[in-house]
DNA sequence: TATGAATGAGTCTTCATTCAT
DNA sequence: GATGAATGAAGACTCATTCAT
């Protein structure tokens, strides 16, 4: 995506010193932390110091600031989905209980920084329509998940009701009740039960 | 809503020169277009120019850009909210029939002006913590509506599917399914009535 | 100086409400004020504020922001000039024994106000050249009571002598020993012993 | 004083481009003769025309304005200081006689670039606290200097003396005549010889 | 390859001053 | 006579971006 090398071809990569790739993903890093702690616009400045790289790095590697964030944005997404891969791990060991999505969902907006970032994600791509892409992204990997245990408009529905908890987590700075979101997910998921 | 004289004798109150009412709310108006619209930050120039006042008239009657922000989301919830009373209205003379409600829904998300709205009070809550009180005021509303129809808890979660909904209609560019909405209304306020 | 009548005729001067003459002063007070106090600059606003007086009234008794800063220091010069005519008079009862005349000075000195106040004239003095008259009138007011007991030449000797002290009692927080000074307007003085 | 490499294989190392030490100086040499001249605010435009450079270099080298005034007067504090050290040197060839000081006084006084950096120094210290100390190192240098021929006691008040005459000399124009000085200072350094 | 110097555009904000009322 | 609305100029400061080295 940028003219520098990034060593994925092999060992080369994640050295210290003068090393392009471990670079450009600290900067990355930087990015995505400032975004994710809001306070103040993204610049620069502001990474090159978080990054603890000269200013100049942060053009090197980004050819404009957009791209810059983007790329910080990316990487939020990507954790987002290792989180996310995870949880269908944990998932797979129940048989799809709707006790047990809960209470994976429970755990999942307890943690304020996952919360964060899921916001931080949603806000800007809110704010700058070319980046939803990496929201409905994000949005689709849920969907993905849930259709393990659903069909496929049942998860979306689900992973409607999700983005409102994940919402209502970052207003109200705790996520609902266990309960109340066992409750929705067994009612929505109900339907599928009564398929028999 | 602009209490001062005009000098044309009439009581019109919203013409420009001189009628500081009719001025400040037409900042206000532009600031919080400028919000719903996007496309780049929310700057004294842009309102300035988009209100049709010069760049000094923005400073004069908002001590900062944060307070001219903060007014224009403030309208924007306020209009919200005036949605909201309609939509009660209407949906008063159904019996409180989740296909009904649904069709509300998905009316409201239908309209791309309201999901923009609301979306954009969402992003400046997600990255503004200290505007969170005003997110939060257009959910309780949400919910409140729906206690006319639900217990509370079951209102609380039929709004936190709203919120979800109306994020995936932004992402989107599009609702829900009105046949979807529907089903996720019904089950999520279902076990009231089945209850018996 | 200015066309508003300013009461000094007679009686009418210093009432409350809708009284030009206090007004005008209470606006020049606040200026005044503000100049000694010093922490930034000084505005039409700022004085407004100050004088408890609509913003339009300052520049309505004067027709621009340095003529008002002028008036203010005006002020301060006559108070300074007024303290002098004290001390004259407590001076007046010595028979010119330097030990009084550093005892006056140490106690003028000691006055945080009357220092402040001072160095607030001499300041303005020294970056408007156009306000070096007032700095002047000041410095002759201090030579023409020391004259009393001197003569002119060595009274003027005292009074650079005693502006020194104040710039460094500004500048220390703190009066030089009365000791000290004591000590060196006897000195300067001494001529007048060897006189015998 | 820069150490910058020009490129031109020279060591001047005192043009405009790219020479950040020169530019720096350069930057700080406008300032101060702002400080100097007086006449209106200093503001990074008055500052950035005067040096001759973009406007973005006046906040590029300082962080803000009160950093590049400080930076002004801490130039013209070091180069009274170079000033007092050649009447240090001077003053060393007399044997402390109070006419040779005098003279000394009298000359310094005679100069206006003198007087009138002493003063603006003066004069910012009086409005700006913050800078107190840059006066007081100016004050206490010429202590040290007079400490060479007089008790500690003795050289404070000369210099106190010293700072009213540089006051004198900005109201009025022009020093006090040199026999004026010549009688304050013999009369102030005459009794610590008389003390046997 | 990498970087820090450089700068011009643009940001918020303050304000003296004017003027309609 | 008085005043608050109004505004354009100017100020401090920030930054994306460019470029010489």
């Amino acid at each position: 995506m940028a003219a520098v090398p990034d060593g994925t071809g092999q060992t080369t990569a994640t050295r210290g010193r003068r090393d392009p790739g471990a670079r450009r993903q600290a900067i990355v890093r930087a990015a995505s932390d400032l975004l994710v702690e809001g306070g103040g616009d993204l610049t620069h400045r502001r990474v090159a110091e978080r990054a603890d790289v000269p200013l100049g790095a942060t053009t090197y590697y980004f050819s404009s600031l957009d791209e810059l964030r983007e790329a910080g944005l990316e990487l939020l997404a990507t954790e987002l989905d290792e989180a996310l891969a995870e949880m269908r791990q944990e998932a797979a060991e129940s048989s799809g209980d709707p006790e047990v999505l809960a209470s994976l969902l429970h755990d999942y907006l307890s943690d304020q920084n996952q919360v964060r970032a899921d916001a931080a994600l949603y806000g800007a791509a809110i704010q700058r329509p070319e980046l939803r892409a990496l929201a409905l992204r994000w949005f689709d990997g849920v969907v993905e998940l849930l259709s393990d245990w659903a069909d496929p408009a049942t998860a979306q529905l689900l992973a409607v009701f999700a983005d409102g908890a994940c919402l209502h987590a970052t207003f109200h700075g705790q996520p609902l009740d266990r309960a109340a979101i066992a409750r929705a997910m067994t009612a929505l998921m109900g339907p599928a039960k009564d398929e028999r």
